[in-house]
RNA sequence: GGGCCUAUAGCUUAGUCAGGAAUAGCGACGGACUCUUAAUCCGUAGGCCAGGGGUUCAAAUCCCUUUAGGCCCGCCA
């Protein structure tokens, strides 16, 4: 009998579940740090993090590691870098100049604050740089394996990819000593007993190459499954480039076991994430949202949300706009009903506010300095539990406005009266100071204020859209704005009574 | 050219592997709260499951095909 049991699994406890859960698991993440690591990279990270989070919760013994490939080649001057960069084309990116001077390199330019990003995000991996390992030695047997069996792994290659390679082809590039380059250089010998190859390189260089020092590196898909074998590797997250019939998943599945004697990781294959009406993001083609960009408008636990409420292999249009305050309600909801996995995989322990995002778009437009974001706060009876939390908040309500917000969700306090109301037809400014003068003694909340509109335009004989255009504009200069109660709870009564009452001259 | 993936309500999406009455959220619409004004609550509508064909008692689900978009096969992680 087969019953439908439609139960809903978190597909980051499905994919743990695939897992043997009576042996250590190794997931593995990494990106080259070749340029701005943006929040479509993020998802490998996270999406590692997710499931090692999950085989946790199982009960299985797991390990997180992030994997910096920094001793890739620096492929092509970037758009954002400058016409000098020319020259370390071909350079492992550890080996190039940081382009802001601050740091050890090139690639640790990009890393760093991705690292610190990660750290917001609540995931905590072991860092391995591959430029440190390559040079540590710890590669040396496999290296050394790939260079005996070049000729089996050229067959494996071909045979999987339907590609040809050309006649004396060996998975090893050397560092050109004289270029720098890590190139297609000839292998014109090799002396097993001493790690070391000769060859000659494109730009004319003949030399000797130690593969124990880290003197060169193996081609991605002999160098990916190399490291699956040294380090262990039972679960990794990849791009779906790499995931197609063919590509470097499927050769890489097949040398690990013929070559390195190891079995593949267990796959999860994620998509790619678009920014709406932008396009895929890409670091080469600078179309880009950093990590840091999306942390100055969104918490890191809303971030999650997103990463864990989509299906790995589901594609991510992401709205910085509108759409992001809809994420961040969702995220809210969830929040308060607590109990959904999603939101068991995106929250983390870092300060929080009960401030709604959408409020506090309205204050920080309100208020002119911190203090002011505070008092508006507790008027609007909101309790300050942790005033970083709200500063950060508010912060980032800030730069979403700057940034992001479309126009109708902007709205500037004018200095004085506008124009537009000192205008305004003398039965409407009648009834917004007959408002003024009915909410001077009342009690300053939110609903009364809100109520007190439609008696003023009964009393008044006008329609209540007549008034609350008339009271926007006093403040405004617009048509609409922000719900009213809740505007004017926020703005207070000495300024709210004195503006109003400059309708009455 | 060869291979693969994706397509479900206006939007996002569950369900596809193991065929058995089409999920949910947002939005829209209607209502409630003395109330159209970025809130809350309640309710309603909205889908030839991309098109076509087939298998089956039964198809979003399996097979074939068409269309649209994406990816890989250029050693690029």
């Amino acid at each position: 009998m087969e019953e439908k049991i439609h139960e809903k699994i978190h597909w980051a406890d499905a994919k743990a579940a695939q897992v043997a859960a009576d042996a250590p698991q190794l997931i593995a993440t990494g990106i080259t740090p070749s340029g701005p690591i943006h929040l479509g990279n993020m998802r490998e990270v996270m999406t590692g993090d997710m499931i090692y989070k999950a085989l946790l919760k199982r009960g299985v013994e797991a390990e997180l590691v992030y994997i910096a490939d920094d001793f890739d080649p620096l492929r092509k001057v970037y758009p954002f870098l400058s016409d000098e960069y020319q020259k370390y084309i071909g350079w492992p990116v550890s080996d190039i100049p940081c382009p802001c001077g601050k740091h050890k390199s090139y690639a640790e330019h990009f890393l760093d604050p991705f690292l610190s990003a990660i750290e917001e995000l609540d995931i905590h991996p072991r860092i391995i740089r591959t430029s440190e390992a390559y040079r540590s030695g710890m590669f040396t047997e496999q290296i050394k394996e790939a260079l005996i069996h070049a000729e089996d792994i050229k067959k494996i290659l071909e045979d999987v990819s339907g590609r040809k390679l050309e006649e004396g082809w060996t998975p090893y590039y050397p560092i050109c000593a004289a270029c720098g380059t890590i190139s297609r250089a000839a292998i014109l010998s090799h002396d097993i007993e001493n790690h070391t190859v000769t060859y000659k390189c494109p730009c004319g260089h003949e030399g000797v190459s130690d593969y124990s020092k880290g003197e060169g590196k193996l081609v991605w898909r002999v160098d990916w499954p190399m490291r699956w074998s040294v380090h262990g590797v039972t679960v990794e997250p990849f791009g779906k480039d790499h995931a197609s019939p063919g590509g470097s998943y499927d050769t890489g599945k097949i040398i690990t076991k013929e070559i390195f004697g190891y079995n593949a990781p267990v796959p999860v294959t994620y998509e790619w994430i678009s920014l709406k009406g932008k396009g895929e993001m890409h670091s080469s083609k600078g179309v880009v949202l950093t990590i840091r960009d999306m942390l100055d408008i969104v918490a890191p636990e809303v971030l999650r949300y997103l990463i864990a409420k989509t299906k790995p292999d589901k594609t991510i249009a992401f709205d910085p706009g509108m759409g992001l305050l809809r994420l961040i309600d969702e995220y809210d909801k969830a929040a308060v009903a607590g109990e959904s996995r999603e939101y068991e995989l995106s929250k983390i322990a870092s300060p929080q506010t009960t401030i709604p995002f959408r409020h506090m778009v309205t204050v920080v437009q309100i208020a002119r300095t911190d203090d002011a974001v505070f008092d508006i706060l507790k008027r609007s009876g909101y309790e300050i539990v942790d005033k970083d939390a709200v500063l950060d908040q508010a912060n980032r309500a800030k730069v979403w406005l700057e940034r992001y917000a479309p126009e109708d969700a902007k709205f500037a306090l004018a200095e004085s009266l506008p124009e537009v109301a000192a205008n305004e037809k003398s039965e409407v400014k009648a009834a917004v100071v007959a408002y003024a003068k009915i909410v001077t003694d009342s009690e300053w909340k939110a609903d009364v204020l809100h109520n007190a509109v439609y008696d003023a335009a009964e009393a008044a004989g006008i329609t209540g859209k007549e008034v609350f255009t008339g009271i926007y504009r006093a403040f405004l200069g617009a048509d609409r704005g922000p719900r009213l109660g809740w505007f004017l709870e926020a703005l207070g009564r000495e300024e709210t009574l004195k503006r109003l009452l400059e309708m009455s001259l």
